[in-house]
DNA sequence: ACAAGTCGGTTCTATTTTAGAACTTATTAT
DNA sequence: ATAATAAGTTCTAAAATAGAACCGACTTGT
């Protein structure tokens, strides 16, 4: 599978893959939510190499995450922006640190937090459904196939799909 | 930088970047939420090549998001489960398959939804902080540098992180 | 005026990853 | 005996990434 095909696939995860589905465009994303703009800055903060950032760079600008806005003329510079698209991609960060934080356990202490603006309060990301206000998690969550077009279920497993059924059970702590 | 280094970064998004941070892994946990376990069920309904699909999924087991445990003796096979590492991803790929489907358009329709298990309704997933159940997006959420250690901060500008403040102002609707 | 520095890239080669297909091993079904 | 299934492994070719050097258009220091 090329990687240019993943934008066109009809599973948004998969289209998610083709602009953040490798090891350097979500740190450039953590990067302009710290403040950062200009190419020189995420290149020395990251350490990537500077032909894949500009590529990176160049893809996140024509998926519509970042725009690139000059910032002076003679020399003409750009900075990159984050657009609407790329501010609210902020809970997919919020989400994946919670995860990264719990999940994968480190010595050294998270170099930055998230606080709420208005009481600088560090915040405790939880993903909920805004209609029922229930907190969603593989234990109240349930992923199924629509059962659309020609062939979206064709090789999924009959019942217990998510397995989640056999494993929660009534562990509502 | 190696990828092996990922891992050990102070940067929990880093970190997760080591274990998520390419075009498959996530598709592959996608179908583990859809209830696939076994190599060829992988294999068959992501058409990736098997020899990458056979270590990824060596990672995420060895990364402990995934178990591999024999189904069958005679001859001997095994299937892959989500942990309970691997289960509390759901709410990254739900916040993904949210900001994907809002902001990576496509003309098929999504061919699979998140419903909660009780009452089977579609879910609208958010993320809001725990304690003060305002809704988290980067009109009320900050990333600010942990001013620990030496060198965290160095590059970053002063003032107006995450270039928020400027461009949010008193537009609560 | 001239040298050195900054910024935002591009170009180059070497190394690593990935794609794609074939092959293996163990066992059951026909 | 032959074919099929399942879970990999092993190849080679193609693509992506790393790492370093180079370039153009200025600005700054001396």
């Amino acid at each position: 599978m090329k990687w240019h095909d993943l934008n066109e696939d009809a599973c948004p995860l998969a289209r998610a893959m083709g602009v953040v589905g490798d090891r350097w465009t979500l740190l450039i994303l953590r990067e302009c939510f710290l403040g950062v703009r200009r190419f020189d800055g995420f290149q020395k903060r990251l350490g990537v190499t500077r032909h894949l950032l500009a590529e990176r760079l160049k893809r996140l600008e024509t998926m519509g995450v970042l725009e690139r806005r000059p910032y002076q003329q003679r020399p003409l510079r750009h900075e990159y922006r984050l657009t609407p698209s790329g501010k609210s991609f902020a809970p997919v960060l919020l989400a994946m640190q919670g995860w990264a934080e719990h999940n994968l356990p480190s010595p050294t202490p998270t170099p930055f937090t998230f606080v709420t603006r208005d009481s600088g309060a560090e915040v405790d990301p939880v993903v909920i459904d805004r209609k029922s206000g229930q907190e969603l998690t593989h234990r109240t969550v349930l992923m199924v196939p629509k059962p659309a077009s020609d062939q979206s279920a064709a090789d999924l497993p009959r019942t217990d799909q998510a397995e989640g059924a056999a494993v929660a059970g009534p562990k509502a702590k």
